[in-house]
DNA sequence: ACAAAGTGCAACCTTTTTATTGCATATATT
DNA sequence: AATATATGCAATAAAAAGGTTGCACTTTGT
């Protein structure tokens, strides 16, 4: 990864702040058949009012993973296909690095034991 | 992915919450050559006080992330080999669900045209 | 028209998070 | 021994996050 491509992941961070949250990340996993949800759908069964899912899904949106698009009385969401190709395209990229680094170490040890 | 699997998902939110921050996200990046690197140079140039930079080595050490050692005066971090193989076995797991997803919905497109 | 369903907005409150400052302590260095 | 390094701990403080309540508004269904 170039350092241009690793500053980029800088605005990775708000993806990763949107997913450090249990209950965004049930709620994604709600949304994860790709199909249009009503807030209310979603917070069924939650131990949350209609509101702070309301506000989880803001927080979601926001950091580009899901959107909204108002349908009669509606609000449904639904995954964005694009973000989460960058996200998985951005994770893939530390990994490798991380696991290029774990290779030289590895050969450093065995060029200096 | 397993209803079981998924639900383990939950401990994987405070892995995200902890790279959910530009600060850790660098550190992260600074730590990324898997060598044990302590607190002061890990801060260098870095708009904080070392405290700062303390407590956000302290969050990726609680999510399992990083892991530190004393050395004498010195206190070194570095990337856990295994949280890392953990992280991202699971968004592995999770890239896969999504994409079967898609490939449900084209499939349900094309089916429905 | 009326009632029910689904939201939106704003005010407020509590808990966490992020960062700072000040001072004490342990290790190296000369 | 004296000084410079590298930290740790505690007390704050400001800001953000997570949730709630109350009320108004729009769309559906009868």
């Amino acid at each position: 990864m170039s350092p241009a491509e690793m500053q980029a992941g800088g605005e990775v961070a708000p993806v990763f702040a949107a997913l450090g949250d249990p209950t965004r990340l049930e709620l994604v996993a709600r949304l994860a058949d790709r199909q249009a949800h009503s807030i209310t759908s979603l917070g069924d069964g939650l131990p949350l009012t209609r509101q702070a899912v309301r506000k989880h899904l803001g927080v979601l949106e926001d950091a580009g993973i899901v959107a909204g698009e108002r349908s009669g009385r509606e609000h449904r969401f639904r995954v964005r296909q694009d973000s989460l190709a960058r996200a998985q395209h951005y994770l893939k990229r530390v990994a490798a690095q991380w696991d290029d680094a774990a290779l030289r170490l590895e050969a450093f040890i065995e060029e200096n034991p």
